[in-house]
DNA sequence: AAGTGGTCTAGACCACCGG
DNA sequence: CGGTGGTCTAGACCACTTC
C-alpha cells in the first residue's frame, strides 16, 4: 500500500483547465458572452496567467473562444461552413461565386506555385487578389496566379490596376474550357498581409487551400486561399447530384 | 527631424526570430538535421527561452520543424500529400483503401455526429476504429459510426470485438449502393486518445475530416478522421478523369 | 546520469480599444 | 484614461530519451 500511486500520469494543468473551461462554456455561457479577464481567471483557478493563456489559446484554436486585444475574450459562435470544393465546376469569378476581386498586379509567384505553372522561376504573372466575406465577416483572402500564356487575350487588357483589371483578367479566364481542378488543404499561419485582411494577428492559424485549375492539358491558374482556421469549417460536397435533406430533429421513434 | 519615427510598428521578437530561422532552414539546413537545443539557441539570439519557443512552435505548426521531448528539434521533411477526397467513390474498407481496421465496439456517438445519423441522442452504434499509415508513419486516426439500421445484416455479425469484427461490419456496408459523400475539414486539437495513436502530445494540432456517407436517401455512416496537421497536406482530386502530368523542371524557353 | 523538450511561475511592459 | 489581451523575461522543475 503506502502511496496509492494514483496520478501516475499527472495531467498538465493547462490541459485540465481546458477541460474545465470547455464544460463551463457548454453549460454556463452563451454565444457572445464576455469571459472574465485573464488576470481574474488565472487567480480564480490558482494558476499563473501564462498557464491560463495556454488553455485559452487551445480553446481559441478549436473555435470555442474569440479573443481581441483591448476588448476581451468572448464565447465564439459555432464555425461557419464555407463551400470550397462543391459542385460548382467553374472558373473563379463565375457569376455567383463567393469572392470579391480586390485588385490585380504583376508579381512573381512563390516557388511552390511557380512549379505548378509552366512558368520560369522568376517570371511575373497576373496576380489577382480576392477576398471572401460571409455573414459580414471576412473569412478568407486569396491570391490567384495566372500566367500570360494561359489565355490568348490576357496581354490586351488595358484596365489599370485595381478591381476593374482583376475582373477583366477573370473574364478572359472564363473563355477557356475548364477541364478539372485539384485541391489541397493544409495548416499554415497568417502572413502579416493576410492577417490584416482577415482581421487577425499575424501568425494566426489558417487553413491554406491550394487549387490548380486545368485547361487545355495544362495548369492555367493556381489559387492560394487562406481561411481563418478559428471560424471556418471547409466543406467539400460530393453527393453526385443526389438530393440529401438533413433534419436534425428527426429521431427513431 | 528629431525622432525619425522609424519602428513605428515594432515587430514582435518571436516573429522576427521566425523569419530568421525560416531563412536559415531554407539555406543552411537539410532535412533531418538536428538544431541546437533551445537553451543554446535562445542564448545565441539573446532572447528568453520562452520567446524562442514561441517561434519554434509556429515553425512546427507550419511543418518546418519536428520536436520530440528528450530527443531534440529536427528539420522536418516536406508535408506528405494524403488523398482524402479523390476519385474513389467507395465505401470505407473497399479493397485498396489506405486504412487499417483496428477494432469495433458499440458506443454512443458525440452529439454532433448523432445529429447526422438518424439515431437517438443516446443510442449506441457500431463504432469502427481505423488508422492510416503512410511511409511507415501514422498520419491519421478515424472513428467510423454506423447505426444498426444502415445495413440489414449488421445485427447478425457474430465476430467478437477486434479487427475481425471491424472488417465484418465494413463488409456489410459495401453491400449498399453508395449514393454520395459530403466532407468537411476543420482545425482541431488531438484528444489524449488520438495523440497516442498519432505519436504526438495531447493538444497537438490536427485536421479533422468529417465525412457523411449517403445510401438509400439517408446518412448510412459518418466518419471522423483526425490527421496530423504538422505532417499532412490533404488532397482533394477533382480533375474529371483528365490526365494531368506535372513536370516541375519545365520552363518557357 | 545527462541532456532534451514540456510545463509552470511571478513578475514586467507594450499595443490596442473603449469611454 | 483605465482595462484588455499580447509580448517578454529569468528563472524552476518535470517527463522523456539516450547512453
Amino acid at each position: 500500500m503506502g502511496t496509492t500511486q494514483l496520478e501516475s500520469v499527472p495531467e498538465p494543468k493547462y490541459w485540465h483547465l481546458k477541460t474545465v473551461l470547455t464544460e463551463a462554456l457548454d453549460s454556463e455561457f452563451s454565444v457572445g458572452e464576455i469571459l472574465p479577464n485573464e488576470r481574474d481567471l488565472a487567480a480564480r483557478f490558482g494558476v499563473a496567467r501564462a498557464t491560463l493563456r495556454q488553455a485559452l489559446e487551445q480553446l481559441e484554436l478549436e473555435g470555442r473562444l474569440q479573443r481581441r486585444r483591448g476588448v476581451g475574450t468572448t464565447v465564439a459562435p459555432p464555425r461557419v461552413g464555407v463551400a470550397v470544393g462543391s459542385e460548382q465546376h467553374t472558373w473563379p469569378g463565375a457569376p455567383g461565386d463567393a469572392w470579391q476581386p480586390v485588385d490585380c498586379t504583376a508579381a512573381v509567384p512563390p516557388a511552390a506555385v511557380a512549379g505548378f505553372l509552366d512558368a520560369a522561376q522568376d517570371e511575373q504573372v497576373h496576380t489577382v487578389r480576392r477576398s471572401r466575406v460571409t455573414h459580414g465577416q471576412p473569412v478568407a483572402a486569396e491570391l490567384l496566379y495566372i500566367p500570360e500564356s494561359s489565355a490568348p487575350d490576357l496581354s490586351a487588357i488595358d484596365a489599370p490596376s485595381g478591381a476593374a483589371r482583376a475582373r477583366a483578367v477573370l473574364r478572359e479566364l472564363q473563355r477557356l474550357g475548364l477541364e478539372g481542378r485539384e485541391q489541397a488543404v493544409e495548416l499554415g499561419s497568417a502572413s502579416a498581409e493576410d492577417a490584416k485582411e482577415l482581421d487577425r494577428l499575424p501568425g494566426a492559424p489558417v487553413l491554406v487551400v491550394t487549387t490548380r485549375f486545368f485547361a487545355e492539358g495544362r495548369t492555367a491558374a493556381v489559387s492560394v486561399a487562406t481561411y481563418r482556421a478559428d471560424t471556418c469549417r471547409l466543406t467539400f460536397g460530393d453527393s453526385g447530384g443526389v438530393e440529401i435533406h438533413h433534419d436534425p430533429e428527426r429521431r427513431a421513434s
